[in-house]
DNA sequence: TAAATATATCGAAGACTTTCGATGGATTTG
DNA sequence: CAAATCCATCGAAAGTCTTCGATATATTTA
């Protein structure tokens, strides 16, 4: 029998109303959860994750009109999605004449998959 | 000059209506981005970060009642997000008499970890 | 200077999510 | 069997997110 399985009470038997378990606080403070969440919402639409990818793959600067042509949204949705990228600091963006060019903030990036990579080692 | 900057056409020259990049399709199908974003959007909320975070610190069982205690929700909300962690497979149950007591997939969240880690991967 | 263009922003509509009181089923205990 | 308890589910209310047409701004070109 596991040390898990023999620290627990007998099920059946407890008096109602009882603690279940010797129950820890969560270790994690309502603000880091709240942090962390944060960092999973802002990947957590397919527009967006599409966006990363055609920036992560081109590497350099892309208009909002190529952006426009690699997802099924029309240009005020995909500028919408864009700037919630950039407020998250994961993109820059940097006017050119009539074009606005978007790019990549790789360190943004790796340090949001180090936070994300951080918290999932906690959970398995 | 970099190689990338090299590649780029010279930009305030260039006629209007052309396409801005030489751009690459998004080699993530609409599909693929809808299934990674589940993967983020289950993660992306500070209840059930704190319900997984008190799950796996615990090792073993713990029941709804103190789940409950360990987040400022009622009952019915922790159930609800006990149905969403359930329905992505990231944790399983069990009855046992009056109790409920929930525990931690560890495969499901390794699995989970693993995708999510492989995406973000494609990003920097 | 007028017309054309790229794209940001606004505002409204609709969809989806979160929360919780109320309820009900299941189980245990007296 | 009655009372108490745990907790899943329901349904409604409130909040948030997504989308897009319309518009505004800036820029370029004729």
């Amino acid at each position: 029998m596991s040390p898990v399985l023999r620290r627990l009470p007998v099920l059946e038997t407890r008096a109602r109303g009882e603690r279940c378990c010797e129950i820890s606080a969560p270790h994690l403070s309502l603000a880091e959860a709240e942090s962390f969440a944060a960092d999973f919402d802002i990947l957590a639409h397919p527009i967006r994750l599409t966006l990363l990818d055609v920036l992560a793959r081109q590497g350099g600067r892309v208009c909002v009109c190529d952006l426009e042509a690699s997802v099924p949204v029309k240009q005020p949705t995909v500028s919408h999605h864009l700037k919630l990228l950039r407020e998250a600091g994961l993109i820059h963006w940097e006017k050119r004449g009539l074009w606005s060019y978007y790019f990549i903030n790789a360190e943004a990036v790796m340090a949001l998959r180090a936070r994300i990579v951080d918290r999932l080692n906690a959970y398995s």
